[in-house]
DNA sequence: CTGATTTATTATCTTTTGATAATGAATAGC
DNA sequence: GCTATTCATTATCAAAAGATAATAAATCAG
């Protein structure tokens, strides 16, 4: 397939879900806009209808809750992944979540407009959006059964093995809130394990 | 629409989400097959990999994990509404949920297999897949991110406001793995609400 | 490099939940 | 209708997590 480089990565991982011919292909990369941005610097804010979704070329990227000022981790996200407010994006409603860049980032970003319009034109990309709702569903289920399942500390276990990432490139306070927990918590779970 | 009765419920339910000609509509009830099921009847086992999903004329049904020998339930369904493992029909991998009813129930079984083919001669269909998958994450976003940012109590408040079928239909003790919390915590919460 | 800020750990105390057992209430099956 | 079983509540005790504060370690900005 012939792409320019920075679309070299997601070529990658959307031929796994999705072959297309050169056509396809590019009226596809024509709906995103390469973006760089700083660390810390933020996406998706809570109240804000998200019109984006990010495919991460490069950096690490956070999705998280606000409640009573404190910031609650959802998930993050590392390069050849997407991430989005997804229920913002997909039901065009204000966001409950915020996303912020935790390290300088290199973004393919993708208007939600330009999805459905590229949609109607080529029905296939239904199959894109329901292999995205998918593998969202079945990740989210994964991380949400271990809320009902396991206690904190085999929470942070599981994390351990199962995303050793998190573990290298997210700080520890943020990491807490990802397992359902206070930071100090968080703390004692580590000196029992060790 | 010309139809069977037993198809009336899910017709009204499907048409919200994909409009359908009589031909298509044809097409899609021929992958159901009606089934009636008594009271704490398994339709799922943890460990077989799920080749149906159930859409619900009449009852109640329940998705839940096994720990150790306890059932932690994960999600209840009533009339007008799919249940499925649907980690295990979309991938066709061994299920780590059970699905048994709660009462009586009226069934529309539909298989994976003959849904694939189904989407094979007619592609709108992935559409019909994509709502499913989309619907399914929103709604398990919802419950998830309830394990992060609010304590039991809240949750069981929620409930009551979300969701007051639940309490009005199903056992205490199966509410409160649903919850995240032993049946002896579940009560006493209800108690200091009261 | 250095002072200021953020982050992680540890200690103390309180609150909540879990584990277990006992009791009473409700339900199911004969 | 009666007995057995299941289910919900309550009590007691133990374990875990939250809140707060103090300290140490790491990071950041100028």
């Amino acid at each position: 397939m012939k792409t320019e480089p920075i679309f070299s990565q997601l070529y990658l991982q959307v031929n796994k879900m999705l072959p297309l011919n050169q056509k396809e292909w590019d009226a596809f990369t024509g709906i995103f806009i390469f973006r760089s941005v700083p660390k810390k610097f933020n996406l998706v804010r809570v109240g804000d209808v998200s019109r984006e979704a990010y495919f991460i070329n490069k950096g690490t990227a956070r999705l998280y809750f606000e409640k009573e000022g404190e910031e609650i981790s959802a998930n993050f996200m590392f390069e050849n992944n997407f991430i989005a407010s997804l229920e913002s994006f997909l039901l065009q409603i204000p966001s409950r979540q915020a996303i912020d860049t935790l390290e300088e980032c290199e973004l393919l970003v993708m208007s939600k407009q330009r999805l459905d319009e590229l949609t109607l034109d080529y029905p296939k990309f239904h199959i894109f959006s329901k292999a995205i709702a998918e593998m969202a569903f079945i990740m989210l289920q994964r991380r949400a059964s271990s809320f009902i399942l396991d206690s904190p500390e085999e929470r942070y276990m599981n994390m351990l093995q199962q995303r050793p990432e998190i573990l290298a490139r997210v700080p520890q306070h943020m990491i807490a809130s990802y397992l359902g927990v206070t930071p100090v918590s968080l703390s004692r779970i580590r000196k029992r394990i060790a």
